[in-house]
DNA sequence: AGCTTAACGGCACTGAGTGCCGCTTGTACA
DNA sequence: TGTACAAGCGGCACTCAGTGCCGTTAAGCT
């Protein structure tokens, strides 16, 4: 028999995928709070103890991995050159995210309704979508240190940042997650970035945008 | 003995300002995640299954009741004169919640303190600042119906407004709410609200700001 | 004083999350 | 190929948050 897994890397992969599908299907069928770990664990053919081993709480069995997005995230705003413009950086920052959910864009979706559906998911969501909107304000103000206002301008910039990412996913996947639907909440995308302080000399940040969402596209 | 509060209504408004001053100073002292439910009914005097008849949940030990709070604001926002310009609305809704802050300054300040330094409080403060987010996106979505790009002129100016109020609540909350900081967030909150996309005809949306911080200033 | 209503305390129970420990498996190395 | 070692696993026991239930007791009204 198999229920060996998880003792190899690919073994791991597996075992988190199973959770992860297994956490899924019996949130939608039964219900969030009427699921148990236990119900996980067992659908899973693991252990209840092994469940907290991939995942930190039942709220993130159907989570990405929330740490590595920060950490990508965190990567791209720390190693980029000092001469960047700043719209070009959040949006690079921006894309790595858009990666994550469009690689596997059913499971995204499929997240996305429970997360609007079950008030525990969204509060949590909520909570995860703050830390990515602190790790931009932060890594902006560090960037805008001595500058006039440089604080005041990393909390807007990031907080408008996070928001236009979130509003465009949110569209996205609302609609399905089909790739035809993507032209729509390009130009939402857009105008919301659209609002924000521009800085002199800035080029178009539309321009790396649609890259993005290009990108989102290609995946999807 | 006193052993018998709670059961006059002013009984209960002491039963719970006991508990809230309990658990803040317990969570201060000892920690929070070191800090049992039992711990803080102990403190207060009363049950342990009696504080659950006051807070849904141990996080919310230290709030602010939140769902009067909500409820002020759905009031502002649904009761409205539909003549009234909305950066005029949008203001009177926030005013309220300031209210609610400067109506206990010293406990806003060490609940700030709490929530920034604590993860399991910092989250929960996130989920709650996202349902001021909604409640005003919902609100102005109605209002919006019909207009072009009204979804997203909600979704932008129930973001922003909700930021703003932030920022200039946590920025006078981080100096130990004093009443003479106050002239240096204003000028923070008047910058955030400039950034707002502006309606034609719409009156200036600072000198509405000045008043509600104003009233912030006579309260604290 | 008697009656109704509502808050209280306590008890028992479920379920999330954790520490510990002995077992098993994959791997590295002889 | 056999063996030692590291790492993952299952299970057990425990703490604590949160809930349902119920008998008790105080407050307010007649």
């Amino acid at each position: 028999m198999n229920s060996r897994r998880g003792r190899s890397p690919e073994g791991r992969a597996e075992v988190r995928r199973e959770l992860v599908a297994a956490a899924v299907r019996l949130f939608r069928t039964r219900g969030y709070e009427e699921t148990t770990v236990d119900d996980i664990a067992a659908a899973a053919g693991v252990g209840r103890r092994t469940f907290f081993r991939y995942f930190p709480s039942k709220e993130d069995a159907i989570s990405p991995d929330h740490e590595v997005a920060l950490a990508r995230i965190d990567e791209v705003l720390t190693t980029a050159h000092p001469t960047e413009p700043t719209a070009s950086l959040v949006v690079r920052a921006g894309e790595t995210v858009f990666d994550l959910y469009a690689e596997d864009p059913g499971l995204s979706v499929e997240r996305f309704r429970l997360t609007h559906e079950v008030p525990a998911l969204r509060d949590r969501e909520s909570a995860r979508v703050d830390h990515y909107r602190r790790l931009f304000t932060r890594r902006l103000r560090e960037r805008f240190a001595g500058e006039p206002d440089g604080d005041l301008r990393a909390a807007v910039i990031g907080a408008a940042v996070v928001a236009a990412h979130n509003l465009a996913l949110r569209g996205w996947l609302a609609g399905g997650g089909r790739p035809d639907d993507v032209e729509h909440h390009r130009e939402r995308f857009r105008k919301v970035i659209d609002l924000l302080p521009r800085e002199p000399g800035t080029p178009d940040v539309t321009e790396r945008l649609e890259a993005a969402v290009a990108r989102l596209e290609r995946h999807a």
